[in-house]
DNA sequence: TTATGTGAAAGGATTCACAGCC
DNA sequence: GGCTGTGAATCCTTTCACATAA
């Protein structure tokens, strides 16, 4: 079915072809044409075309996409049939947000473990969680099946804390350290810095 | 100076530059090279230069970069030798935790207004800011002078108040809440979604 | 000698445009 | 008639490689 590898940028729009498609089923929408999608996404037709071509040919011709089958197709695409348990490292005031915030769990991320190095922390309840200490990573990993990375931690602290996590088999990490990191081949990392939006953004604001 | 017009890929890149070498100089180090700055950011040599050059002539030939010439540079081109006023929309979780970050300020980003249109919350406190109503908005983009909103209602509020904010001359947006959003031209929106971030990573996990 | 700045070449991504199918 | 899937063309981005300068 891939008749050529998917380029990176196109992984990137996965997700929100999906959330598109979530928002029209929930709108009892059944059927939606590239343009429809597009338009939506503020994307070109051409380009949602081409982009689902890399996966598929999910589309019937004059008629469109059929959205409950597209989700599901890309549910697959993206491994999101499932649940991904996820450790948070860093419970200070960014990391305690991260534990509040409500949109991972309806869509299948879950924190299962926050860790701090702070040994008065650790012990204390974050949401309902308890800390544990650092020393416990490797364990706590590998008993509630740890797959993703959350790092919430000082900049100056994230590189060791990528080392740690990936060092104990951690290959998918989301940061929130406004730090840059330096990792290892079939590692993958996002970011997450609002202060690199917005300084990208005043680029822009000639006032 | 500028011999061409710059990609915008690059104007992404500069803000990575810039706390690079906000590093360095706390680090106490004078000058860097592009294969340096390269090396810490996980890019090439050449990309670095490049991307310099479309903006100014800042190295010097056997030398490298002066950290803190290029600094002020970067902080000129991003025009970041001010402070940005922010208005925040919606106090909920989110937008609490919003207000309580602690990157915003150390670089120059103020929220100074939070605005929400659940009448219960108008008038409550939220960090040492008393939530406004929407209907203030236009009063205080005026007299706050403020020229970025923080986007933080549900997804399904989320058009309407880029419209708002923009038909009140907002041009800069930072938008948390998880939807796609459509703007006019001149208008530039980065989005937030830690949900999109990981969902383009478990592709890569092919377990 | 060392490292920048930059045209030219290579590599990627997007758009075009149309044959093919429903 | 309407809309997909896709090679080909275009546009954009990165890398190469070297003349140039400190």
């Amino acid at each position: 079915m891939p008749v050529q590898k998917a380029p990176e940028v196109v992984i990137y729009r996965l997700p929100l072809y999906l959330r598109a498609l979530a928002l029209l089923e929930k709108e009892q929408v059944s059927t939606i044409s590239s343009l429809g999608l597009a338009q939506r996404l503020q994307l070109t037709s051409a380009q949602v075309r081409k982009d689902l071509s890399y996966f598929g040919r999910f589309g019937k011709q004059g008629k469109g996409y059929d959205v409950k089958k597209l989700l599901n197709e890309l549910r697959n695409i993206l491994n999101l049939n499932r649940v991904w348990n996820m450790a948070l490292v860093g419970v200070g005031t960014l990391g305690r947000a991260i534990v509040n915030y409500e949109g991972f769990l309806p869509n299948g991320f879950k924190i299962v473990s926050a860790f701090d190095i702070n040994p008065d922390q650790v012990g204390k309840r974050v949401g309902n969680l308890q800390v544990e200490h650092m020393s416990n990573l490797q364990n706590s990993i590998k008993e509630k099946d740890i797959q993703i990375g959350i790092i919430a931690v000082p900049p100056a602290r994230a590189q060791e804390v990528i080392d740690l996590l990936t060092a104990n088999g951690i290959r998918t990490i989301l940061n929130y350290a406004p730090a840059s990191v330096r990792i290892r081949p079939g590692t993958v990392v996002r970011s997450i810095d609002p202060v690199l939006s917005l300084q990208s953004m005043t680029y822009y604001l000639k006032t």
